[in-house]
DNA sequence: TAGAAAGTACGAAGGTTTTCGTATGATGTA
DNA sequence: TACATCATACGAAAACCTTCGTACTTTCTA
């Protein structure tokens, strides 16, 4: 599974959150934060269909595409690479950083406890 | 500050690890991970002294590069951009995501809690 | 002193990414 | 039916990344 570009990552996310989608509806839920011509759209589905990303079917004249990943995979997949290749294989010093730095609130806290503690026990 | 590409970090590494290097040093301490040509690296350091990535001084005829970011800096950066882009700007979300995704052992875990605790301690 | 050795600088080739423009075909409407 | 509209396919330009090869300079050394 090739790892997404920063524009493929873009698109992906639009899929995952509005679902499968014509090229036109895709441009116009990007409106906001991307100023893609259509055909740049296009292309990106296109060699995106090739890598095996996303999927199409067609819909009379137009394709449907959608998602044909899932954002959890997709985030293991980048998360296992960065522990990897700047955390020394080490996804606790991964945890350990991302605490450091992000900002978190108290109830988030509680809630990582909590698996954190989940996790404990699967280990007895 | 430029986001390191997969090279360019590979030397980082190796800097962050050895100290400041000499060319040849640093080619010789990559010698087993990474089959690069001597000019290969020497152009890489120099695009990364473009990049502000590594900062270099003369020592006699040859020069002696070091590392002008520290490693935690670069962690941050990449975990931040992560974050963003493929976890809705959650920390959280994130460290979750790790933990259902990672090895952990007991002892990591451990540790993990103890720092969540000390966060939520300061945010009393 | 002349040539080997070691270092740097430069440029270029080949691949990937990002971004469109243009060509072409189908569909619907005056 | 002829033209505007909308969709796809194709190709290409510009930027960036990876990787060396070659040229040039300085410094040893036989």
């Amino acid at each position: 599974m090739p790892k997404p570009t920063d524009a493929e990552l873009t698109i992906l996310k639009c899929l995952w959150k509005s679902g499968p989608c014509s090229v036109r509806a895709l441009c116009d839920a990007l409106q906001e934060q991307q100023k893609w011509g259509y055909t740049t759209v296009l292309k990106f589905l296109q060699i995106m269909t090739d890598k095996g990303l996303v999927t199409r079917m067609a819909d009379g004249r137009a394709h449907v595409y959608s998602a044909a990943i899932r954002e959890a995979e997709v985030q293991a997949d980048l998360l296992g690479d960065l522990v990897r290749r700047l955390f020394q294989g080490s996804t606790q010093k991964l945890v350990l950083g991302a605490l450091a730095n992000g900002e978190v609130t108290r109830e988030e806290l509680e809630e990582i406890k909590a698996i954190v503690e989940s996790l404990e026990g699967k280990k007895s």
